[in-house]
DNA sequence: ATTATACTATTACCGTGGTAATATTACCAT
DNA sequence: ATGGTAATATTACCACGGTAATAGTATAAT
């Protein structure tokens, strides 16, 4: 089920929630995971348990009973995930140039002048 | 079939090497289609054109006729679904944080420092 | 006229994300 | 023991990206 190669990790929009969930709270029932995405469209419990069940499939949740709840963990971590998903969009989107992509974001004035000096910062410290 | 909320512009891999190949041409036949994207998998004439409609049928391209061949165009711009795809992923994965998805990108090491003095320089230019 | 050719049109299927009703199971209270 | 409660399991759809064989059609070649 895993060793997936990293841009083939994709993952739809329910899904993506529900994986946010887990990642923040660390562990979610189903029921956490119903609690809070209700802030906005709500899916049905059953919604949310077929697709943790399908996650869980696709290796990406796991669970242990805790009282006869299932407590899912993530079995995958959401900077995985985030690299995955940046290389695919990079490879269908981008020409593979994250140049280009940056290039975008700055056009939509999305990425100010300050946000963009932090991340120099950043960058200098990981080049030691 | 137009007037999608932009974070709602969703294509599929073989959907956006077909926009790819046409926004690159300007215009494109089928033919000319597979055969650019038969570097790689070579999906058959036949799904490449029913790709094809499909989009149209999206309001994503539309077609001239010439001598009985259909000419495709693009009638959205890849600026456009850039935006859409990457708005989309903000929202997703990033929290909607330009910032945070830049810091993906240099922890992934995929930038590095020139580029990111480029993207200053176009920062600069922007903002004036 | 007849056939080859070169296109588009039609039709059908699969996988998967998403949706949810309903069935099952097991514990708990009375 | 019996019925309510609360969880998971089963089952069944739909939409859509992707795949492609095959049918239809119109021009070109002989």
């Amino acid at each position: 089920m895993p060793k997936k190669k990293l841009s083939e990790i994709r993952l739809g929009r329910l899904e993506m929630q529900i994986m946010n969930v887990v990642w923040d709270k660390g562990q979610a029932t189903v029921h956490d995971v119903k609690d809070v995405i209700s802030r906005g469209r709500k899916p049905a419990y059953s919604t949310i348990l077929t697709m943790m069940r399908k996650l869980e499939a696709k290796g990406y949740l796991s669970h242990d009973v805790d009282e006869r709840t299932y407590v899912y963990r993530a079995t995958i971590s959401r900077q995985t995930v985030r690299q995955g998903v940046i290389g695919d969009l990079l490879d269908r989107l981008f020409e593979g140039s994250p140049l280009l992509l940056l290039n975008s974001l700055v056009e939509q004035n999305r990425i100010s002048e300050e946000e963009l000096r932090e991340i120099r910062k950043l960058i200098s410290k990981r080049r030691r």
